[in-house]
DNA sequence: AGTGAGGCCTGAAAGC
DNA sequence: TGCTTTCAGGCCTCAC
């Protein structure tokens, strides 16, 4: 499921094959996602040249030159195919379809969780969808005093902390758990009992598996530009995500019942972490 | 204000 | 084998 990497990935992707193309048409064949896409959706991006390709967040967004920019989110099973022919079949899911200049986007997803729409470049930042967003985990503002200030009035564990989007952004289920298991930081520990210390290796510990994860998207690129429409989403090694009751790559303990990968449930989520080395 | 539960949605996998 | 149930999770809304 999209998290900033696999978006970080679709954005450059999107950046090499229609960055400056020109809209021709745009078909929506069906607008209920998320959110309802826009009733002038089509009018106002159709006819444009994209302009600028980039990330915010989760979304991706393509800036067009009459003003105008596209804003889409993947939710959890949200896809782009991108062909450079002038026409391609649908597939089940399509709900909208862009014809560019330089091929065609189609944007796919089953779950309907995801979000198209389109808004006035300068109103962007005015989007309820952007007026709650945190730091990037990129973002040079985002420090140990920076976390220490956002959790001191909290209550909450540190898992859920690192997916409220208000503090961090761009962090999913998957990359909470393996951000704590890098930093050996237990998930059930309060938010607001890191020390400054760990706080220091924990934001290390998210820029280190974000770059990882982006750095395996990137091999994929090749794959997902194929006009097969085959995905290109990289495969992670997960280090404790999805492998309960194995042993972590990088501990010592034996798999017992007292030891290996544990899954819990924390907020209705699952989590993943090694007791043994995350403390 | 902050927090937690519930809902949206489909398809894969598990259960019967 | 084939049907039914459960589970997955990003983000929003609502209730407390």
């Amino acid at each position: 499921m999209p998290e900033l990497p696999e978006v970080e990935t679709i954005k450059e992707a999107l950046k090499m094959s229609i960055e400056g193309a020109t809209i021709r048409s745009v078909l929506v064949r069906n607008r209920h996602l998320r959110k309802l896409i826009p009733e002038d959706f089509e009018q106002n991006v159709q006819q444009t040249r994209i302009t600028r390709i980039y990330r915010i967040s989760k979304y991706v967004v393509l800036d067009l030159d009459n003003g105008h920019n596209i804003i889409i989110h993947f939710g959890m099973s949200g896809k782009i195919r991108f062909i450079k022919q002038s026409s391609l079949p649908f597939e089940k899911h399509d709900h909208v379809i862009i014809d560019t200049s330089k091929g065609i986007l189609a944007y796919n997803d089953p779950r309907r969780f995801g979000l198209v729409t389109e808004t006035l470049s300068e109103k962007i930042k005015d989007l309820p969808l952007f007026s709650k967003i945190g730091l990037d985990p990129f973002d040079r503002k985002l420090s140990k005093n920076y976390l220490k200030n956002k959790f001191r009035n909290k209550s909450c564990v540190i898992k859920i902390a690192l997916l409220d989007q208000s503090i961090i952004c761009g962090i999913g289920n998957i990359y909470a758990s393996e951000a704590l298991y890098e930093a050996q930081i237990s998930p059930l520990r309060s938010c607001s009992s890191l020390s400054l210390q760990e706080l220091e290796k924990l934001i290390n510990s998210i820029k280190i598996i974000l770059k990882k994860a982006i750095a395996a998207g990137g091999s994929t690129l090749h794959d997902y530009k194929r006009p097969d429409g085959s995905t290109g989403y990289f495969q992670l090694q997960h280090a404790v995500y999805g492998k309960e009751g194995k042993c972590c790559p990088h501990c010592i303990c034996k798999k017992t019942n007292q030891h290996g990968i544990r899954k819990i449930i924390q907020d209705g989520r699952s989590t993943f972490y090694c007791p043994c080395l995350q403390k």
